[in-house]
DNA sequence: AAGCCGCCCAACCGCACAGGG
DNA sequence: ACCCTGTGCGGTTGGGCGGCT
């Protein structure tokens, strides 16, 4: 790439990659003394060898004790994708009507469910469109793509199907009907610590 | 059993904006 | 009025993991 790697060359110090769990009972414990806020001379004073930025990311996104982490329900899905349709990509906006939900997570969501799933929907509609065509005209000729194009016009991701159509995903995601079960990730982070963990870590320390 | 492929998510990057000096 | 620094936001990437062939 194009790019200098001056940062790596001139600051050896500074970190990248994933962050370790001393790094993040550093941050924890750094912030519960002091509080948030001035990330770079938080980055600075607590000894991290991370920017402001990650630290910033990695508390708003991953340590906040208020973060909500495991599946998304299916009122927040409608819930994103109502605020999507209304706003677009303003996902800072719509995580903000979605307590305990960063928009990072929020962003991966709609970019790994919900935009997979309106390609599969527009698929399908084309396809029935393609057949509806075949049936409606019977020539079976070779141009029913073409033909199935102008009948579907490729819609934006606020799918007018979504919309009032209170069932977004009814099958392919699981659904949580238990709200505490959803802080156990048993299976989701069998490499991680999970976040009570850190925090009575915490308090073990002492602050 | 091994390799391949696709999905998911944490983290990074670049840009824009706001506030202070 | 201008510049600098810090912060916030959206887009993108890379690695881990599980399923499939």
């Amino acid at each position: 790439m194009d790019k200098k790697p001056c940062n790596s060359s001139q600051d050896p110090e500074v970190r990248k990659g994933p962050w370790t769990m001393e790094e993040d009972l550093i941050l924890i414990n750094y912030i519960a003394n002091h509080g948030e806020g001035v990330w770079n001379s938080l980055a600075k004073a607590s000894g991290l060898k991370r920017t402001g930025k990650s630290c910033r990311l990695r508390w708003l996104n991953y340590l906040r004790p208020d973060v909500r982490r495991g599946n998304i329900t299916p009122e927040e899905q409608l819930l994103i994708i109502e605020l999507h349709a209304k706003w677009g990509n303003r996902w800072s906006k719509i995580a903000k009507h979605l307590p305990g939900r960063t928009d990072n997570e929020i962003k991966n969501f709609w970019r790994t469910r919900i935009q997979k799933h309106i390609k599969q929907t527009e698929n399908q509609q084309q396809q029935r469109g393609n057949i509806s065509e075949i049936n409606n005209h019977h020539q079976g000729s070779t141009s029913t793509s073409k033909v199935s194009t102008m009948a579907h016009p490729i819609v934006t991701y606020s799918s007018p199907s979504y919309q009032g159509s209170l069932e977004p995903f009814p099958t392919q995601f699981p659904i949580i009907t238990d709200q505490s079960s959803c802080c156990t990730n048993d299976d989701n982070n069998n490499n991680y610590w999970s976040m009570e963990d850190i925090w009575s870590m915490n308090l073990l320390n002492g602050d």
